[in-house]
RNA sequence: GGCCUGGUAGCUCAACUGGAUAGAGUACCUGACUACGGAUCAGGAGGUUGCAGGUUCGAACCCUGCCCGGGUCACCA
């Protein structure tokens, strides 16, 4: 049984001897004692004043008293008001060193038997990946390792969206514009290349569209269908999809293709394969850089027309109801929601039918039980109902779905906006981070006698840890603000700092494995210090942030781990000696804790998907 | 307008899910290395947790009302 476990057991037995109250055992709390008092665990006892009819203190003073006596771990207490501070002996602590400072796996969780999966990027396909992109793929990589650390078996997917009038688009502006050009013959990326053609259709469509406002036929449009006060900026803005869909040209011959893209027409599907195909490869390198990869790509243009058999039997099913047009309805106003179309009056798809299609084709492949989806916060409502008729259908799986929702990425300037060319392109960045980092370490001259690839790889991996760890610190539902400049700062509360402890350590252990140390930690170390008691107890709550942050879906709650492990740390070598420890023992000791620190930064680093360097 | 979501130091974020004097970083001032690596450490200044009520021994957190951002309410995806 856990320690902590133990002591709950322990509160239990108290309240029932003292009081002749029963109460669970789980729902004694315990935290973590603050910093300022002394002491290991604190148990807040004003939910038993009423139980035991006497002042907090008192409560306070007598539960302490039963557990000093009966819980042998703990080996003193003290009381601050209604708070009871305990701490376990120093006995305990050796040897919760010595038991786990050579397990690479501590903090992992047992297996739980279950498979989750994990969707996230999910982009389209006519345009780079950009940081928004990133803020998905980070949270989504770092949750399935999450997930995976906590025991259970994961599998990464992404859904692609290959198809529909954007790519076409593109396709249609490579026809036209681009001259047989080709990522290869241009020594352009991919991704890049095509969506080159996409911003070259929209600033050509942007053109017809204007010449045509300023037209006799647009001017008269503009006065016999405006509305009060409405100016043309406002009207035209508003007109715009109506005017692509009804009169453009260049919007005509986008449908086109998209008519003969559906009809299956050779060329354009060739074309489409041949363009699609650009971009996968593009990503790849994009994915490559971030360091993820996925189990499974699910194609959008495979698993567009799914779900159909679906709304059948729900219709049999009575989940859902037909209109008089043929058009097929789920009513959830009695969960608070609206009625939802599921099928159109013509019998084709919508959104949300691939999706119920799709959830189940995974559940088919895999046997997964839980699901998470990595998508932003603007589709909220969209899950809400997928996951609400998901279960009205009765899928098994329907129980353990989860909408891993995040908020938008702005920078200091205000919104992204593709059109306005406001995006921060995600392999930009990353080339710029580590070439910031790059500049710095140079200037700082410390690994010059590594190898120009050594060095490189060391670059490599602090600027990502940077702009990981920018990102991943903040709450995923936080929509937040991305300061480039900032993402690039490699000191205070960032990647580098944390890797700056790790190196540290290495460098330690490097410099004892000169030296015959004895590492055994012998009960000769009498007394373990405060800073050292900090570490110890940080380390301890790792394995169960592990579990929280897998409940919670949160790796921020591991990057902020990770940050304050390495305060700690940091503090903890500039006030002790460790090589030039007191005494042998002390010395023994405290290797010990600095290398099961630098296993737990590393390993909590790992679930981020940051890497460690050796050196730097 | 209905629903969802957020509002904490100048700025970027925490706060172990209702606990102790609301903490970090950054920016601004000050101090600390002939070294177990200064990508570090210490100190100063910076707050009516959007506002007003309520519940509680105790509220940034829960309830009510209001104010300000964002999202969403398509036979688009």
């Amino acid at each position: 049984m856990n320690i902590l476990e133990t002591v709950k057991e322990g509160v239990k037995n108290a309240i029932e001897n003292l009081y002749s109250e029963k109460i669970e055992a789980g729902s004694v709390i315990l935290n973590p004692t603050r910093k300022e008092f002394d002491g290991d665990y604190t148990l807040v006892v004003f939910p038993y004043t009423k139980i035991g009819k006497k002042s907090p203190p008192q409560i306070a003073e007598e539960i302490g008293n039963y557990l000093q006596t009966n819980v042998s771990e703990i080996s003193g207490f003290n009381v601050v008001k209604g708070f009871l501070n305990f701490s376990f002996s120093d006995e305990f602590w050796k040897g919760f060193l010595s038991q786990n400072v050579d397990n690479q796996s501590f903090g992992k969780g047992e297996p739980t038997g279950k498979k989750v999966m994990v969707e996230f990027a999910s982009p389209n396909t006519n345009k780079p990946l950009h940081l928004g992109h990133i803020r998905n793929i980070l949270l989504g990589w770092s949750s399935s390792k999450i997930l995976k650390a906590a025991g259970n078996e994961v599998v990464n997917v992404q859904i692609i969206n290959d198809r529909g009038i954007a790519i076409c688009k593109s396709m249609l502006a490579w026809k036209k514009f681009g001259e047989g050009g080709t990522p290869e013959n241009t020594g352009k990326k991919g991704d890049h290349f095509v969506g080159k053609f996409y911003v070259e259709f929209e600033s050509k469509f942007k053109a017809e569209y204007t010449a045509w406002q300023q037209s006799e036929e647009g001017i008269e449009h503009f006065l016999s269908h405006k509305k009060g006060e409405q100016t043309e900026e406002e009207y035209f803005k508003k007109y715009k999809q109506s005017y692509f869909n009804n009169q453009s040209q260049l919007g005509k011959a986008a449908k086109e293709m998209l008519l003969k893209w559906e009809a299956g027409d050779e060329e354009t599907v060739a074309l489409w394969k041949k363009m699609n195909g650009w971009v996968y490869d593009g990503f790849e390198v994009t994915y490559d850089s971030l360091g993820v990869d996925f189990d499974k790509l699910y194609y959008e243009s495979n698993t567009y027309l799914l779900g159909k058999e679906m709304i059948e039997k729900g219709l049999n099913d009575k989940v859902f109801f037909k209109k008089e047009d043929g058009s097929v309805w789920i009513d959830l106003t009695d969960a608070k929601m609206d009625e939802k179309i599921v099928l159109r009056s013509d019998g084709t798809s919508v959104y949300i039918t691939q999706d119920i299609g799709t959830a189940n084709l995974r559940y088919q492949d895999f046997g997964v039980e839980k699901m998470v989806y990595v998508v932003a916060d603007e589709q909220d409502y969209h899950f809400k109902v997928l996951f609400e008729t998901l279960k009205r259908l009765g899928e098994p799986y329907a129980t353990d779905l989860h909408h891993l929702s995040y908020g938008m990425v702005d920078l200091p300037t205000g919104k992204m906006k593709s059109r306005e060319g406001t995006v921060v392109d995600a392999d930009d960045l990353i080339a710029e981070v580590i070439e910031e980092v790059r500049k710095n370490s140079v200037e700082r001259g410390e690994i010059e006698e590594l190898s120009p690839e050594e060095r490189n790889e060391i670059y490599r991996r602090i600027g990502l840890a940077a702009l990981k760890f920018f990102i991943i610190k903040v709450g995923p539902k936080k929509r937040m603000i991305f300061d480039p400049k900032e993402s690039v700062d490699l000191q205070g509360q960032t990647g580098p700092y944390v890797q700056n402890a790790y190196v540290r350590i290495q460098s330690i252990l490097r410099k004892a494995a000169t030296q015959e140390i004895d590492l055994a930690i012998g009960d000769n170390y009498v007394k373990i210090e405060a800073q050292e008691k900090e570490l110890l107890t940080s380390l301890f709550t790792y394995p169960s942030l592990i579990q929280l942050a897998a409940k919670d879906l949160d790796p921020s709650s591991i990057a902020n781990f990770c940050y304050n492990l390495a305060k700690d740390f940091h503090k903890f070598y500039h006030d002790h000696s460790i090589l030039k420890a007191e005494s042998e023992e002390a010395m023994a000791f405290r290797i010990q804790l600095s290398k099961m620190v630098a296993t737990v930064l590393a390993s909590a680093m790992d679930l981020l998907g940051i890497e460690m360097p050796e050196r730097m």
